[in-house]
DNA sequence: GATGAATGAGTGTTCATTCAT
DNA sequence: TATGAATGAACACTCATTCAT
């Protein structure tokens, strides 16, 4: 399908990727980037409340906007798999923890991160918010995080 | 698969169904009655609020319990494709929509009722939230339609 | 390619054998067969001699006889790989050793039947005997496997 | 493999050969000069005898040493469609005859060689003869050929 | 109701080769 | 001399489906 899509032989695929768990993780790992990118933006702000408003803001269009890519990937059971392990995962996890919910974050607040996280990317994936614009999808995704994670 | 799961042979199995399609819609059928029958038992219920109590736990519950065939029915685009249009689906939307949010449900309560359902399922398939314990997760996702809906 | 050759699709010919390695050992069994009804026939003689003598002109004649098809599976991995342990193999090869050589063979005599069963399997795939005809190479072999076992 | 091995590119290997056959009939040709080596040494030899034992020896030694290549090549589709026609190959099979047999060796001669060639490779390249030390198995070899040869 | 046999259309991958640079 | 990018053709295998029995 891929090669299809992009015109050119599979043979050719193949000349740049050695697998195809290579290619989903290269396209993963480009999600990252912008992912990471985010944050920088986030961490150059004046203060920690508009650090952690621009990041939750961010995210949140950052899922929203590539809502396909980012909703394959997730279902994706290479990702599943070998994500979790891979250090720019861990690196980019560990800047979201810190900046989101403080360094301080126990178990509880991690808890509570990935909920958000898994709550945002499957409001983005899941066929009963297909139909809403990405505008309204946004703010509501914006609104939940925001009263789960500080009950604002 | 599921022909040597059940120790059948495949034309076995398209005797009983004439396609896929049918097979996956038949496995979600199954599962919306189970949502039902838990819709029926808050609908006993002698006050509103235990109704909708009562059916905000019965939901988490039931996505906690049946993890893995919901999450597998969930990211499954036949699903996506046929559900919305199906009578049983609408008609247990609709009860779901009025016990939750109540009969003057506007676009905006539907919209939040569409959006807890899929931060629901999203967090019951997400890859970072399968380690946590049915308990631990059950109870987070309460906290989490409790906020948004009702802002307890 | 076998597929094309018989005219089926591949598909068919994976509904009988699951894998390819199952393709090349129902080969070989088939084969092995075939020695095996030969040994049959050698021990059914009168005397020890005339057993022996059936036997190798029974080997060189189903070796020349059967040339391609022994080619084929000498040189395959898979044979090389899984045969020795099978137990028909074990079995078959066990009662050549006893008739050809007799209950006491030991080291050296083992060694020796391997010798000749390799140089039979040898000459008739070698390139240098390719245009023999099967009476010559019969013939040579037969001298070859003679001199070499018994010095007669 | 062949341009991973030797730390090139594909592209770079199909600047110095044309086509794999090219390949695999130039490694035939380095093999064939070793051969053709052993064949100088033993023309240096002061008596026939002694000539032909030390060819035997050699041609013996130089199968067990180079297994793995003379196995390769000799199981090769291109070495035994091309190499029969090719100069360089007849003229070392000429010299070998002579020696080995004698300048009259007429028909049943050549064949007889031929035999023992395939004996020999078939032998050091054959599954059951695997296990077999490099010491023993030449031992064996000579044995055979010596046998079939002259009877001694 | 069920089975065995078959099929078309894919998928993931390798291999021998070509060619512009 | 060498490289990177590409290709056609194959290969081992799977999947959804059909059909005669």
């Amino acid at each position: 399908m891929i090669a299809d899509a992009i015109g050119v032989t599979k043979a050719a695929v193949y000349h740049q990727f050695k697998t195809k768990e290579e290619i989903v993780l290269a396209a993963a790992e480009d999600e990252l980037a912008r992912l990471e990118a985010t944050i920088d933006a986030a961490d150059a702000m004046p203060s920690r409340e508009e650090a952690r408003e621009a990041l939750l803001t961010g995210i949140v269009d950052l899922a929203v906007e590539r809502r396909r890519t980012v909703s394959t990937l997730l279902s994706d059971p290479v990702i599943a798999r070998f994500f979790p392990e891979q250090e720019s995962f861990r690196r980019v996890m560990g800047r979201m923890n810190r900046l989101l919910i403080g360094d301080d974050s126990g178990p509880e607040g991690r808890v509570r991160m990935a909920m958000v996280i898994a709550a945002i990317s499957g409001a983005v994936i899941h066929p009963f918010t297909v139909d809403l614009d990405d505008d309204t999808l946004a703010s509501q995704l914006l609104r939940l995080a925001r009263r789960f994670l500080w009950n604002t």
